[in-house]
DNA sequence: TAAATAGTGTCTCTCAGACATTATCTT
DNA sequence: AAGATAATGTCTGAGAGACACTATTTA
């Protein structure tokens, strides 16, 4: 019953969102082999013989970040199969987006391809941004983060372990492209049942009076959902389109 | 760079939904190869060399309803990639939904497998009810069928092009299994722009007073989305469990 | 002190849910 | 007339957005 496909690889490629920089940004690694070299493209890699899917989305993402799952989000986005979506045959790929928090990275990742972190805003703009299609998984990818942090918990993956509500407002402003105003932000998100712990600590990050510090609470779901119609809409620039590699990371 | 994983196949499997005698159906075949000979599962097949992976699920939704595209809607949910969710070798497969209404087959579909209709919520019930995984597959597809219905237009290709409201939120209760207000579900689906389009028609298809008929309008996002908290919970039996093949069709 | 940021209070508007009321058909 | 269903009206409470105001820090 089964004909089995000739020349059938399926690989799975990564979104690996952050906020740096008030500003959403991917890992894009430079490829070092055709076709497209030299060009950008998502971190990705076959699946392997005996894994699973989600398994080889945990290892790309540990291989090009080097870091554990503590505390990580990783889910699938969708699958794209075009028969003609790379010239050496047929491959089809499962793309994941992956949200964590503003780390500098304990290694440069297992190879040795130069991995960056790179505005989503200016490679959504430029659709030869990337190599394959990964323009379409990567638009894909944000539009998926944009939804989830409306009615899910997830903002807070992209902050460290302990925030403050206005980091996580930060973090929503960067996605969403929009201002959000800081009181109702505020009361919002402390209203939502389990959605923040208090830690009782504060911290005076900021130049004025301390804000308390939240961890992520265990509600997973968010009701009703936080954005409902948006108003003001920001400048989706960066402020900084520093493309550092992440050797030499600086927080901010 | 590219090394071939032996004998990995891909396949389109569907989770064919649509609301009949007020429940929520899906479609299922009746397996006449091994493995799982004899046991149900979602209709689906390989992707040919020079598809697409939409192409692959509309030429799939083709072959087992005998049913052009016509206004139906089709959505990738997942795809799935357990080593051994296949005794036979790796095949990977991609789940797709496919929301229509109630209508009559034309045909049983190229193959003499046995096609019949079977409620949702029994085979959920059972974690064993259908082959391979399966089971996850129509878990997944319904969850999203469930989340859609909350901020799309969606719920009206369950519906004939034209239909009644009453009609229509018959099919939102069918998938969410709740009693919804009519009066207040009249007034939020004729409130949102573009939602429905009136065809200044009237039908008498139930006892009382007859009711308008409309079409499927050009919104496809709703804002704010229909559902907030829910209140009433409905039994979620069907009031019919007949599973009957799908040639003796009969509307209800 | 001024500037900056954190957090609270309050007003208004929209909308969901509950439910009464009216409208129009069949029997 | 009685019953059924369609459609509208009205009240209330929850919550979003706007924005004034207070609190607590640094320079």
């Amino acid at each position: 019953m089964i004909e089995i496909v000739p020349h059938t690889a399926v690989a799975v490629d990564l979104a690996i969102l952050t906020v740096r920089k008030q500003c959403l940004q991917v890992l894009v690694v430079e490829r070092g082999t055709r076709p497209y070299l030299g060009a950008c493209a998502l971190p990705g890699g076959l699946v392997e013989a005996d894994e699973d899917l989600d398994q080889a989305a945990w290892r790309e993402l540990l291989e090009e970040t080097g870091l554990d799952a503590a505390g990580l989000h990783i889910e699938q986005v969708g699958s794209y199969g075009d028969p003609r979506r790379d010239p050496r045959g047929r491959v089809f790929s499962v793309c994941y987006m992956a949200l964590m928090p503003d780390l500098p990275m304990p290694t440069a990742g297992g190879d040795a391809r130069a991995a960056r972190w790179t505005p989503v805003a200016d490679l959504l703009a430029d659709p030869e941004s990337l190599a394959f299609d990964h323009h379409r998984l990567l638009t894909d990818a944000a539009e998926r983060a944009h939804g989830k942090l409306e009615y899910t918990n997830l903002g807070a993956t992209f902050c460290p372990p302990e925030f403050t509500i206005a980091e996580l407002r930060q973090v929503y402003e960067a996605v969403w492209g929009t201002v959000i105003d800081p009181a109702n932000f505020h009361r919002k998100v402390t209203s939502v049942e389990d959605f923040l712990v208090p830690t009782g600590e504060k911290t005076q990050r900021g130049g004025g009076r301390p804000a308390a510090l939240y961890r992520r609470g265990p509600a997973l779901i968010l009701h009703p959902a936080i954005l409902r119609t948006h108003t003001g809409v920001m400048p989706l620039a960066c402020h900084d389109h520093d493309s550092s590699p992440i050797m030499s990371d600086t927080r901010n």
